[in-house]
DNA sequence: TTGGAAAGTCAACAAGCCTGACGTATTCTT
DNA sequence: AAGAATACGTCAGGCTTGTTGACTTTCCAA
């Protein structure tokens, strides 16, 4: 392919560039779920539980269906992980007031409380790496992220921020 | 945990801000990985021939003891992958010549050829992002990444660059 | 009242990872 | 020369997470 790219705004974007911003993806990515991975091993549960947990905290009483377009999983699969976690009481089903045939999700204390003790590793973790690289390099690397989210994803991503349910 | 920290540069970095960053991170290497996959899905191949394909392709010649590392996943695991890519003709595996316990693994011109295709869709998306988010913001994606590995990592990835064998 | 949406369940399966144990060829060390 | 170490391959078995397909129950709304 082409050697150099020149776009809008000269930004040079040879292939070579590119592919080690592929490989750095990579290779952050296996670091950034280590650190719950290592809490969870041992434990019953793996990163599926940990994701379920993450966005139930996020947006409390969440319906099933919205955690199933987050998650981007059939609800099969979303079921066993939930059913883990509702008969291990970390997570609590409610039927909805209005539409009885939703379930509302919830954190019970004990869920809350292994989510929290994931979450405090991993934004650690990002934390970290957060002051070593800067806030102008942060800024950039959120701004990047955001770009490579398409419609749907840009949507669950902005109605979590912004507490929609 | 505490709402707001100032690290040496006045760096702010909420709970809030880090679980945007984590959430970020979740969806947008979730976008990384479709481009391939749905070229890949239909063909008898994953996520795992696709990666192995890719570090293979960045360093000919590869031992298998490296791509081992890089992967961070144990030899059977490799082995699987590796067996059907060398059986199909992708992969040719050769008896190393100093050393003869050594297999250096090279793409034939159809692992090659697959390779080229699956990096083109993946480095245009990347392209894409890139662009969408300017020079600037790429130069702090990529510090951030690198701010995230440990040092195993940052080693692996600095020896593709540097084409190191 | 009937069609369809939402949620849940069961079954079967595959990818991709893991551990453990063992085999083989080769090379290094003593 | 003998034994230890290295590099790689393989068999067996298991786990997690995902898939599809078929089906039921519950409930809303036209």
């Amino acid at each position: 392919m082409s050697d150099i790219q020149l776009g809008d705004n000269l930004l040079f974007l040879t292939d070579e560039q590119l592919r080690q911003g592929i490989e750095a993806m990579f290779f952050a990515y296996r670091g950034f779920t280590a650190a719950p991975d290592q809490i969870l091993e041992g434990m019953a549960y793996g990163r599926a539980h940990h994701r379920a947990l993450h966005f139930i905290s996020r947006g409390q009483g969440m319906k099933v269906n919205r955690l199933l377009t987050i998650l981007g999983v059939t609800k099969q699969s979303l079921n066993r992980v939930l059913r883990a976690l509702i008969a291990d009481g970390l997570v609590e089903s409610r039927i909805g007031r209005t539409d009885k045939r939703e379930r509302h999700l919830y954190l019970t204390e004990k869920g809350a409380a292994l989510e929290a003790r994931l979450s405090e590793g991993q934004r650690k973790w990002v934390r970290d790496a957060y002051r070593k690289a800067g806030p102008d390099a942060v800024a950039g690397f959120r701004l990047v992220l955001e770009s490579m989210m398409d419609g749907e994803m840009r949507k669950s991503y902005a109605s979590l921020r912004d507490g929609g349910q």
